[in-house]
RNA sequence: GGGCGUUUAGCUCAGCUGGUUAGAGCAUCUCGUUUACACCGAGAGGGUCGGGAGUUCGAAUCCCUCAACGCCCACCA
């Protein structure tokens, strides 16, 4: 123990500094494959390099850092994995940027140059977030930092990617594709966000080439009938038999079109007719393929259309459509103009409106991959908190589609294939090829694609561990322990984490996933930069420490919800590491000339046993929130354990014994005080890890730090009689002062004699330095029965003791009867509702034995305690006369 | 269109498998500078638990329904 005066306040910038180098230093953060202890692994979810570290990142680090230090105050071998995330497409668009302004381009750099400016920028930038993460207190082993470009990671990626090619689970093939003309790049499917735009519904005359019919259809995109092939009608629509297999002309272009019958076809929307554009839309593509209809592009990778009618070439989307729709009215074909809202897809990067194009591109075949995945979280192999999020993982891997995972950028891991460059044909392998293809050819061409940044995140919990190579660190941590991560990216990540580890490694990749949710500001909504409501967590750890960020965050916290954030909750949380500081500087400058090593277990009072029920309860109770993360409940609980029980009560009862030079179980005290504070830090420690090693450093009597010191265990303790008495005391503690409260009495310090009776009076009266101390009691008299104690007394009854004040000069007796009649009525109305219930003879018939003894025994008691209030008033009445 | 979540004190939220008088923090008000802490202490006020109906001896808790807000999935052109 360290019995120099503490500083008046605790310093976080110092604090963080010298503990985290500490920390680091000692390599409390790196463990060693020892097969006689039990691994915990964790790994992180990849910030991206273009990340700046936000809330939603300090939230989802801190939980981490939090379980992580708990297991390793546990005994666990506990490793935490770090790294970063390429992020393709992200860092892409900040690297084009940044040579945009030296006037430079991808095209003017070329693929090479275009590179090797990409890498520049990750030296510079790409460790930005990992400095922010230590500042945050994470206990990331950072020997083992990965980044999902690093040629470990990227060979692995490429073995996959050939693997799975051989199995035929991936493939090239011509589909339909999102594409985002702004990114110049394909998306998967959930990287498109819709969002309800208002447009209209156009309605376009088709006429047969002799006029003998017309058909009208509804678009909300008419420039795409210049690519129509086909017009579609339900089957069972009567109103179109007759024209299923005729042809129809498409205006402007002047092309003839067939009419097919497809259930698909909604027979009460728009006209009941559809035009079909296979080149432009999901359905139409579907359709189309199924009718054998002709593919016509109309819109190119730029967004642009194409050149199917010369005037309308290399046009912007919307002014082409009001030009066409120009051109149909001037036709007399445009029937009408209906408002119409509809969604539109956006690009989940840009937000720039995706267009649905046939391309040909590289999917990961999903049917035979997703099966597994949904047995093993069926079958709890993987548990998912909160517990509701498996339906939405089942009903997404129930309906997945193929993955396309190529993507049209150069920042990221190069598709592993060649292409012969007469014939076409297709090699995929690590390396170009040097023999030649089957038509003579010896000249191969990699394909310029690269792969979805997702797909390279898929292999994450085991390609940073050395797989495929059986590493003593994968055969040790994997599969890994649990997963934390928002629950925004569930099917981007996690998922496809788990389908990718059985399919590769045969295992699951960890056993638990736990799912947070988002942080909004104080209206609840979303934190953005065009809303500038963002709460910056460094100007946060600068301006009130890490300790209090983590604890603003943690605060309350449910992983059910969205948060609430606003920036008082880091006053709420400085409060609380301000009241922990002063009761360490309270507890180390009282117990500093007491020899509290030596104390007795027989000279334990009850206060002291007391607490130490209480803390059991709370050890118990925070380690199992924790278990169940429930990080928001654990921290609840112990919040309230420390300040109400250990400071509020705790210390106050024990100053008398420590200030009395005579008081005979001082070491008692001094020891329960100290062991006390000690497990509180322990417990704290994972919240709060500065502000905790920082005075654990002052109060410990060994060197072992706090961060791999032992996580406390409840102990066994049969205390309940002396627990029972001091809550009994605490009643009559808080009665008194409620009572001295409420009738305002001058001055508010003023002592009284208090008289104490009935069974528990002798332990009331034992506790007199207490009463002194918490209750304003001049001396704590301890009689047999009333005899003898003045009538003009406030009184405090419960059913095992009575506290008796005699007035003096405190209250006049009106103040008095009043204050009792109110009492009196409390307990008639308690009793009312008792009765009322026991007179209910259902009530009687039906609920359990116990619980109707429990109602009796309680209407027992109210009574005994009114007839003592009425007594008291019957008491005071005559006194009130005279 | 389908699914999920939320709705409890002015604000942020606890209240598990139904059972004492529905809790905490912040805010408000009163009193208090007692030798850890005014970033403190002692007290007080404040809720017909979103509406309605139901099951039950008993509902904040279970069932149904409606409403508001939010999220996810689908995409009828």
């Amino acid at each position: 123990m360290n019995t120099a005066e503490m500083e008046k306040y605790f310093n976080p910038e110092e604090a963080e500094k010298k503990w985290y180098d500490i920390w680091d230093k000692g390599g409390y953060f790196t463990p060693t494959v020892d097969y006689s202890k039990e691994p915990y692994s964790i790994m992180i979810p990849p910030p991206n390099i273009t990340g700046k570290l936000h809330l939603g990142h300090a939230l989802v680090n801190t939980l981490q850092d939090v379980v992580i230090r708990m297991k390793r105050m546990q005994g666990y071998n506990t490793l935490w994995l770090p790294g970063t995330d390429h992020a393709s497409s992200a860092t892409e668009a900040k690297v084009v940027d940044m040579i945009k302004k030296e006037g430079l381009s991808k095209d003017i750099l070329g693929r090479d140059g275009f590179l090797k400016r990409a890498w520049e920028w990750k030296e510079e930038y790409g460790g930005t977030i990992i400095r922010q993460l230590k500042k945050l207190g994470c206990s990331c082993d950072w020997t083992r930092e990965r980044f999902t470009l690093d040629e470990g990671l990227s060979k692995v990626v490429q073995k996959v990617f050939i693997d799975l090619y051989n199995e035929g689970l991936i493939y090239k093939g011509e589909r339909l594709v999102n594409w985002c003309p702004c990114c110049h790049s394909t998306l998967s499917d959930i990287e498109v966000e819709y969002e309800e735009e208002p447009s209209s519904l156009w309605y376009i005359r088709y006429w047969a080439k002799d006029k003998s019919f017309y058909l009208d259809v509804a678009t909300t995109r008419p420039e795409t009938m210049l690519g129509d092939t086909g017009v579609a009608v339900n089957p069972s629509d009567e109103r179109f038999a007759k024209y299923i297999g005729k042809k129809v002309v498409l205006p402007i272009v002047n092309r003839e079109i067939e009419v097919i019958a497809d259930p698909f076809v909604e027979t009460e929307f728009g006209t009941g007719c559809v035009k079909i554009t296979p080149a432009h839309d999901f359905n139409d593509f579907n359709a189309g393929k199924k009718h054998g209809l002709e593919i016509i592009r109309v819109i190119d990778e730029d967004g642009k259309m194409t050149d199917l009618v010369e005037k309308y070439k290399g046009m912007d989307i919307l002014t082409a459509r009001k030009l066409i729709v120009d051109e149909l009215q001037e036709l007399g074909v445009l029937v009408k103009i209906e408002p119409y809202t509809h969604n539109v897809g956006k690009c989940y990067r840009c937000h720039h409106t995706v267009e649905p194009m046939v391309s040909k591109q590289w999917f990961v075949k999903m049917e035979s991959l997703a099966k597994p995945a949904i047995d093993v979280v069926k079958n709890k192999e993987i548990t998912i908190y909160p517990e509701r999020y498996e339906k939405t993982y089942f009903h997404w891997m129930e309906n997945i589609q193929d993955w396309c995972i190529s993507r049209q950028l150069w920042w990221g891991h190069r598709i592993p294939a060649y292409y012969c460059k007469k014939c076409g044909k297709i090699e995929v392998c690590a390396e170009k090829p040097t023999k030649a293809c089957a038509c003579g050819c010896t000249e191969w061409v990699q394909d310029e694609d690269t792969l979805d940044t997702w797909f390279s995140s898929a292999l994450w919990p085991f390609s940073t561990l050395g797989w495929p190579e059986e590493t003593e660190d994968y055969k040790y941590f994997y599969p890994t322990s649990t997963l934390i991560t928002g629950n925004d990216i569930l099917f981007f990540w996690v998922a496809r984490m788990i389908f990718s580890a059985l399919h590769q490694t045969g295992k699951i990749p960890f056993h638990k996933v736990v799912l947070n949710g988002l942080i909004r500001d104080a209206q609840g909504r979303k934190m953005s930069k065009s809303l500038n409501n963002g709460v910056d967590p460094l100007d946060a750890i600068r301006d009130y420490g890490a300790d209090a960020l983590r604890f603003s965050l943690l605060q309350g916290l449910s992983l059910e919800t969205d948060t609430r954030y606003s920036m008082d909750r880091l006053d709420i949380a400085k409060a609380f590491i301000n009241k922990l500081w002063n009761s360490a500087k309270f507890v180390l400058n009282g117990i500093k000339d007491i020899d509290y090593k030596t104390w007795n277990k027989a000279d334990l009072q009850p206060e002291d046993k007391w607490m130490l029920v209480k803390l059991n309860k709370t050890i118990k109770d925070v380690t199992e929130e924790l278990d169940k993360f429930e990080f928001g409940v654990a921290l609840q609980k112990l919040y309230d354990f420390f300040w109400n029980d250990y400071c509020s009560w705790y210390i106050e009862m024990v100053k008398p014994r420590l200030y009395d030079e005579n008081a005979s179980s001082k070491k008692e005290a001094a020891y329960v005080l100290h062991y006390g504070l000690t497990t509180i830090l322990k417990l704290m420690h994972p919240f709060l890890p500065f502000v905790t090693e920082e005075i654990y450093s002052r109060l410990s009597e060994d060197d072992t730090p706090l961060i791999v010191s032992a996580w406390p265990k409840a102990k066994d303790l049969e205390y309940s009689a002396e627990y029972e008495n001091i809550e009994l005391m605490q009643y009559f503690i808080t009665s008194i002062r409620n009572v001295r409260a409420n009738m305002n009495i001058q001055p508010s310090r003023k002592t009284a004699l208090i008289f104490v009776t009935k069974e528990k009076g002798a332990f009331l009266k034992a506790a007199e330095p207490i009463f002194q101390k918490l209750a304003f009691a001049k001396s704590v008299e301890i009689r047999a029965d009333k005899t003898g104690i003045p009538v003009n007394a406030i009184s405090i009854e419960s059913l095992v003791a009575a506290v008796y004040i005699p007035f003096e000069d405190l209250v006049d007796i009106e103040a008095e009867i009043k204050r009792l009649e109110v009492e009196k009525e409390k307990y008639e109305a308690l009793i009312a509702r008792v009765d009322n219930q026991l007179k209910n003879e259902n009530f009687l018939a039906k609920a359990p034995a116990d619980k109707i003894e429990g109602e009796r025994q309680k209407k027992a008691n109210y009574e005994t305690l009114l007839a003592s209030v009425n007594e008291r008033l019957i008491a005071l009445q005559p006194s009130k006369s005279a």
